[in-house]
DNA sequence: ATCTATTCCTGGCTGC
DNA sequence: TGCAGCCAGGAATAGA
């Protein structure tokens, strides 16, 4: 499930690959594409150069000479690339969009993969209206800055996940922080006392750049554009570890529903 | 305004 | 063994 860290390592892996090429053509199941966007986006894709590729929040930001294609992998959605378009292990059932690129190098092709279809792309003219509404990105926004945005009745866990207040943090990665932390998933964010406040912002960014180092979590299938798997996941210490022993204390981790997701947390490590 | 529940989707797992 | 049924969840949206 792409989160910040694996996003930046899918852009990472793909920016060399694609900065500078042209789009000779581009192919689309309806599914992934924006509702509204399906009728024209790949003619508007057709003949456009990639001039940049950045990644805001969970979303791949490609830049074009004309407007900015913008990508959101949803949970099991990849991007890869190929030297053709016939790789047997990339033409699947599962490949829902094709960008042919121009033929003065490789890899010629770059391909959409997402069994769920939860994923999709769209065209705007400048940045899109879904990234502007992100919050701040959280390895770069200051702890003065996240502590006023913490002023809220909300549970943390909750508001960790709100793309709103920062972009980026997914399931995984919120359970992973806030047991860094030792703060309960259930805390009112508005709540939280400075010292702990302080830890929160410290442990975000400290399990992100740690996460980014590793090449992301491989939960299920997630790999990178060229097919690396990802290894943060032997270092979850919550997330997907119900009822195994806490890494510090021994005591079984808990599971509980916050916000429609699945909390793992250390009942004994992380008190309200 | 703010929070909660529902929807989308399929591979993988559970249990009978 | 086989298969029905459930579960996972990011973001949009409808509802409270």
């Amino acid at each position: 499930m792409p989160e910040l860290p694996e996003v930046e390592t899918v852009v990472r892996s793909v920016a060399p690959h694609l900065a500078g090429r042209r789009i000779v053509e581009a192919r689309f199941d309806s599914r992934f594409v924006t509702p509204g966007n399906r009728k024209r986006l790949a003619g508007r894709l057709a003949g456009r150069t990639i001039e940049s590729i950045q990644r805001r929040g969970k979303f791949i930001q490609v830049t074009l000479d004309q407007g900015v294609l913008t990508i959101h992998l949803g949970m099991t959605g990849s991007l890869r690339v190929s030297a053709t378009a016939d790789a047997p292990a990339l033409t699947g059932v599962h490949t829902h969009g094709m960008f042919t690129l121009d033929a003065t190098r490789e890899p010629g092709v770059l391909l959409y993969i997402d069994p769920r279809q939860f994923g999709r792309i769209e065209w705007t003219p400048s940045v899109s209206p879904r990234v502007a509404r992100l919050g701040p990105e959280p390895l770069e926004i200051t702890l003065e800055e996240f502590v006023g945005r913490l002023r809220r009745r909300a549970r943390v866990k909750a508001l960790l996940l709100n793309q709103s207040f920062l972009a980026g943090v997914g399931n995984i990665y919120a359970d992973e922080s806030l047991f860094a932390a030792g703060i309960h998933p259930l805390a009112i964010a508005a709540r939280l006392k400075p010292e702990r406040a302080e830890r929160l912002h410290c442990a975000i960014q400290e399990i992100l750049r740690a996460a980014i180092a590793s090449g992301g979590s491989s939960i299920s299938d997630y790999v990178d554009a060229l097919g690396e798997r990802g290894w943060f996941q032997v270092e979850h210490r919550a997330y997907g570890r119900e009822g195994e022993p806490c890494k510090v204390c021994g005591t079984p981790i808990k599971k509980i529903l916050v916000a429609q997701r699945g909390t793992h947390f250390c009942p004994k490590c992380q008190r309200r």
